[in-house]
DNA sequence: CCTATGATTCAACAATCATTGAAATGAGGA
DNA sequence: TCCTCATTTCAATGATTGTTGAATCATAGG
């Protein structure tokens, strides 16, 4: 991922809106939801949830799909992926050891994620 | 991490400087930079570096240290291993299987990293 | 104590970003 | 086709953020 790249990403995930429903479509998964029901989620008015949501799709944090007459938004996985491995190259780059333990503690084997009941 | 505390770092690392500034002191390892280096480095003046470099002590991914005249800053690992977690928690909860790509990409393994040599 | 150096602070200005409400687009059903 | 629902687009406004240069603060040395 170059530099630019990320830094539109950062961008968009440090407004508080835009994070909110980064993190509501990674609850969703796949599924994704619909641009109304993340407006109604999130507690914003249509115009704006439509503007943030432009906004993540161009820093390739969620991607969207129509379904009849709704746009399903859903998280792009393969982008906070990328994301995080420039932070981490960033950050690990010659000091492995000292991140090792956020790996540790991100949840993220398999043996300590508590499984959603395919929701 | 709190999501209010992760907004700032993202919002840190969003600015073209602030992240330049983050790669030269991670690059720099625990040794650090002087103020005045960083600015030179990277070609901005001295109150714009200032205030960039607030910026990202405030946000956690920064630490300085007195040393003589100058005011030494260097990474803060911590911070940025704690951002790290933050992002593969949201990502990752629940679909550990989509992250693992990133972490071998990562160039986090000891094996894969290229030592440097004590520079 | 005085001067020089390294860095920060402050106020002003410019630029970018977020929010709002009204109008427009696009898809499906009567 | 006409109507309705879901969403986006647009222009205007307000809020936040970045930049600049001058002034200030802190440390070291003569």
């Amino acid at each position: 991922m170059e530099e630019r790249q990320a830094r539109t990403a950062f961008a968009a995930l440090s407004q508080e809106t835009r994070l909110r429903i980064v993190r509501l479509l990674v609850q969703a998964g796949p599924d994704g939801m619909a641009a109304g029901a993340i407006a109604e989620a999130v507690a914003v008015s249509p115009s704006n949830v439509s503007f943030h949501l432009k906004d993540l799709e161009h820093a390739g944090m969620i991607v969207p799909r129509r379904e009849a007459r709704s746009i399903i938004y859903s998280a792009d996985f393969t982008g906070l992926s990328d994301l995080i491995a420039f932070l981490m190259k960033d950050c690990c780059a010659g000091h492995p050891e000292i991140c090792a333990p956020a790996l540790a503690d991100a949840q993220c084997k398999p043996s300590t994620v508590k499984k959603k009941a395919r929701a």
